[in-house]
DNA sequence: ATTGGCACTCAGTCAGATCGAGTGCTAATA
DNA sequence: TATTAGCACTCGATCTGACTGAGTGCCAAT
């Protein structure tokens, strides 16, 4: 049985080989931490450490670094999540105050994550929610190509082109336009998206097939969630933090720029309790993401779905200040945020 | 002066370093190429370039590398452009041909680009141009926060959030949504600003610092070019090219977040002919990128302001593949896009 | 102008030798 | 029983020197 004291090496030759990269022997402990035994004494609860697959060792007659496992009991048990300093505190309030739309406050929020854990930020994109249809608009490009606008009370716009299989004239396409937007407007998206989808299903109409495109695609559109988008930044950091990626920081830039890869992750997590979720090293390697571990939390905007962020970085990082950067954010923009 | 044979070697050794990452020397070159002298003469016109800083030695007595002069030559003077193979054009027509929207076009442009060359490939946002205001809309979000929300008729959609200075009804703000239509719609972007700003300008009227508010906010908006945003893919080709930056890829990646950086250079390349533009090494110093060369060229979307894409990659790279390539690709966006 | 020949240079590599941090084990100790 | 001091041992890291070979620069001959 692992002893208390073998824990608090444990938590010790985290923190050290996390600051140093550098395997820590029990000399090295010792030294830098106040335990009131000898070298030899350490020496014997690292070899249970050891023995628990908690720590491992090099080569031979080296210090010693943690195992995914260890760090898996570090950050369950042995972390402290010190809250933020003042001066963090107040960069986030600063910082993600004053944002006006949506965009701009995403932007800020993972440009201040990135900046607080040193580690490459991502945000999810968070949905509609429950806002409702505003106006819809249809903006002729072409005599059979037509751009669908949706703008909905939250401020959201999106925006979609449909292709029609015969071309339609302006006088028409606004007599649709009108009739759409008696259609959806003011309904909740999901509400619209159904009631678009019937009227597109009734083809006894003059344009029926004009009239069942252009619904069709609104009621797709009403219907699919923007959060399948990642907005990132930091990348910088991932390069600063090569060297402890074994293979390559390769995988994790493509994981990046695939963002798919991140979304399936992301979205396993999605227990929706608003705690910090800590997955480590290997725990991701069915995603091809080996030697990376991932902060995140779920966040909720007034408005909005609830959604997740986070940041992804090397095994080896400061865990105790991303959890506590990922998590004092994502209660920013949930509480402080909403309570205004 | 230099010879004829000398650029013709000058040009082996670009094509042999990029290929190999090695110094070449005179024996390489003699047997991979098939001049019809002995490596003693080559070493000969080698001295000549050497003299002239087209190449230069590592240390001494090993082979030569290009300088940024050299490579510089061998782009103005050297290189042909060959034309893409057969398979390359196909993959820019299926994969450019049926994109529906601007931003998907894009989208699929970069990563072609990024696909082609194998190196990080950049877009500008082509702005309006000369398209017409199609609609405004106004979305309350709170009493004294409006969404405006701009539609033109090349289906751009732009939006902003509005700060009253004091809250406004749902009623007034029908009128003025009706107003600013008036307006605006129809004009031409430029046109539309100038107008609203004129609107705004008039302030003897109920709720005039709101209209005024919007109409500037929406003057802005119009006048505000997209140009300043950039679509990026291909990032993972940066790391696979790491060992040629010298320093590192982080002033690389950071000027890509940033965005600026690489604005600038483009806002300084942009004599808007159509031509490929290339960037060598120091000559992009003062911009912080160093070992880089940027490739690029002018391309210009029906409907929209003339722009720019190219790619960024390391001074070591196949100039006259990325030069293929980027000129292909905004060529076919200019033209075959264009005529139909 | 070109070439063959030759001495010279120097990065890269390999084999030993050495160093030292760190371990594991044992026997003594509190 | 838990802790500790002591000590032999391991093994990566570092240094050294010798060697190799690719490549140059120069010179004399063609």
């Amino acid at each position: 049985m692992v002893s208390e004291r073998s824990l608090a090496v444990l938590r010790a030759i985290v923190q050290d080989y996390v600051a140093s990269r550098e395997p820590v022997g029990s000399k090295t402990i010792v030294e830098r931490h106040a335990f009131g035994v000898s070298a030899a004494t350490i020496r014997n609860d690292m070899a249970l450490l050891e023995e628990e697959e908690l720590i491992a060792a090099p080569h031979t007659s080296s210090g010693r670094i943690p195992t995914d496992k260890g760090y898996r009991v570090f950050v369950d048990q042995l972390t402290d999540v010190r809250p933020l300093t003042q001066a963090q505190r107040h960069a986030i309030e600063t910082f993600l105050g004053e944002s006006s739309d949506l965009d701009e406050l995403l932007a800020r929020t993972v440009r201040l994550i990135a900046q607080l854990t040193k580690q490459l930020a991502v945000v999810q994109y968070p949905s509609f929610g429950s806002a409702r249809v505003r106006h819809v608009e249809l903006v002729s490009l072409a005599p059979d190509r037509v751009l669908c606008i949706l703008i909905a009370d939250s401020g959201q716009v999106e925006q979609r082109l449909a292709e029609l299989e015969q071309p339609v004239e302006e006088q028409v396409l606004s007599g649709l336009r009108a009739r759409l937007n008696d259609i959806a407007g003011g309904r909740t998206m999901a509400d619209a998206a159904e009631a678009l989808a019937a009227e597109a299903a009734r083809t006894d109409r003059r344009h029926a097939a004009v009239l069942h495109t252009l619904a069709a695609t609104l009621a797709e559109q009403a219907r699919v969630q923007r959060q399948d988008r990642l907005v990132v930044a930091g990348a910088a950091n991932l390069v600063r933090t090569e060297q402890d990626f074994a293979g390559s920081i390769l995988a994790v830039i493509e994981a990046i720029e695939e963002q798919v890869v991140l979304l399936r992750l992301f979205g396993e997590m999605s227990a929706d309790d608003h705690a910090v979720t800590v997955r480590i090293g290997r725990e991701n390697a069915s995603f091809g993401l080996g030697e990376t571990s991932v902060v995140s939390s779920a966040f909720e905007i007034p408005g909005r779905d609830v959604s997740r962020l986070g940041i992804v970085g090397p095994t080896r990082m400061d865990y105790s200040n991303s959890m506590a950067a990922v998590r004092a954010v994502a209660r920013y923009l949930s509480r402080t945020l909403g309570e205004s």
